[in-house]
DNA sequence: CGTCGAGTGTCTACGCTGTAGACTGAAGGT
DNA sequence: ACCTTCAGTCTACAGCGTAGACACTCGACG
């Protein structure tokens, strides 16, 4: 198209976050992505070096809108305000939750991000390599908590059937408990449990 | 080859999962799988419905050897063996592991184990409905580690990066405090963390 | 003004992927 | 003897990431 200077690393992020928006993830391939933009695919790799590398500018500019209230606030509720800031924004563009899960994103919004959980961290009285320790836990969660909502979300029967499978096998708690994966509460209740543990630790 | 009954599931994940031992996770294609045991790429469909089934299949048969040490082990100690066990047999078969982690196996092994933390959630004291979503958690700690584990296996330099990235960002503690992503102790510090919590959850 | 280098977009082509669909051949039941 | 059923084979399709060569535009410099 335009043969010079038109296209921008922000324009093809852009384009590609809304692509996987509207058509999910598997959308986001080279070819698709050039051709929402009307340009040749092979013009993405002057802007970045591959694929991977798209997909984590993606990812990062997916969580713009994450907010870290601030020092103001106490850790632990600093600490829950930014996870589920994370979550939520992810959450918000589909089609890029997967990789973010997958990658935790190192741009300009990861490292903002990271940064806050590591000062709610310090305030709460860890010492410094628990800092570091808790706050990769911390983002494992999130991880983890993120691809299976995907999955969820994706309705993949195989996820539905977990809940059954795990609930009635043996051993297992009578009655029926749903086993909603990927929600809301069952990432809280993770976090619940993480706070406490780190309650504990900075306490011991 | 031969034209009769002479492939089995058993035989054909036994072979991928060794392939991708050997040569890595983008090892296992159907064709190379197929390769592998010298037999026509489309011969697999007749036994496994796809890909990802073929890969389930295996992700299981890689727990085989983790132990449940059972209900004679006090909850705490179970619930880290079968933890670690279930991450050292990941570890021990990299090919597979990064699909352990993003689809916990729901075969006869991932069932089993997944009883056995089931069991050892309701020795803790946790009541029904928490067991769940507590195990949920744990499963979510374990994916979460192997992932990382496994890209840092394959000495993604971005992942080195991170240690740096973190430690130096602003907010950060004081000190270089070495971010060892997806080592052993982190997956300790991190299932530390989670038994904490739920001692206070089971308490409170 | 002419020319050069750097940067950007284009084109073609390679080797790879998962798998649909049609075909072949052997085994087992009636 | 025939028919069904199933296992394995073959071909082919649509898609992928991206290497490598080429074309065009531009600002800088002589």
């Amino acid at each position: 198209m335009a043969r010079s200077g038109r296209l921008t690393p922000a324009a093809i992020v852009t384009a590609a976050l809304r692509l996987g928006d509207r058509e999910g993830a598997e959308a986001m391939s080279m070819r698709r992505i050039a051709a929402a933009i009307e340009c040749d695919p092979m013009a993405l790799y002057r802007h970045f070096t591959n694929r991977e590398a798209l997909l984590d500018a993606v990812a990062d500019a997916a969580l713009t809108d994450a907010q870290d209230p601030g020092p103001d606030t106490p850790w632990s509720e600093r600490l829950h305000t930014i996870m589920a800031a994370i979550r939520s924004s992810a959450l918000r563009h589909p089609g890029i939750a997967a990789h973010i899960a997958a990658r935790p994103p190192l741009g300009e919004n990861g490292r903002r991000l990271g940064a806050g959980i590591f000062a709610a961290l310090t305030e709460a009285g860890l010492a410094p390599p628990d800092v570091v320790r808790a706050s990769q836990t911390l983002i494992a969660h999130l991880a983890a908590a993120l691809a299976m909502s995907v999955r969820a979300g994706r309705r993949d029967a195989r996820w539905e059937q977990v809940s059954q499978t795990i609930t009635q096998s043996p051993g297992a708690p009578p009655g029926e408990h749903l086993f909603i994966v990927g929600s809301d509460e069952q990432f809280e209740y993770g976090l619940r449990l993480l706070v406490n543990g780190i309650r504990a630790e900075a306490a011991g």
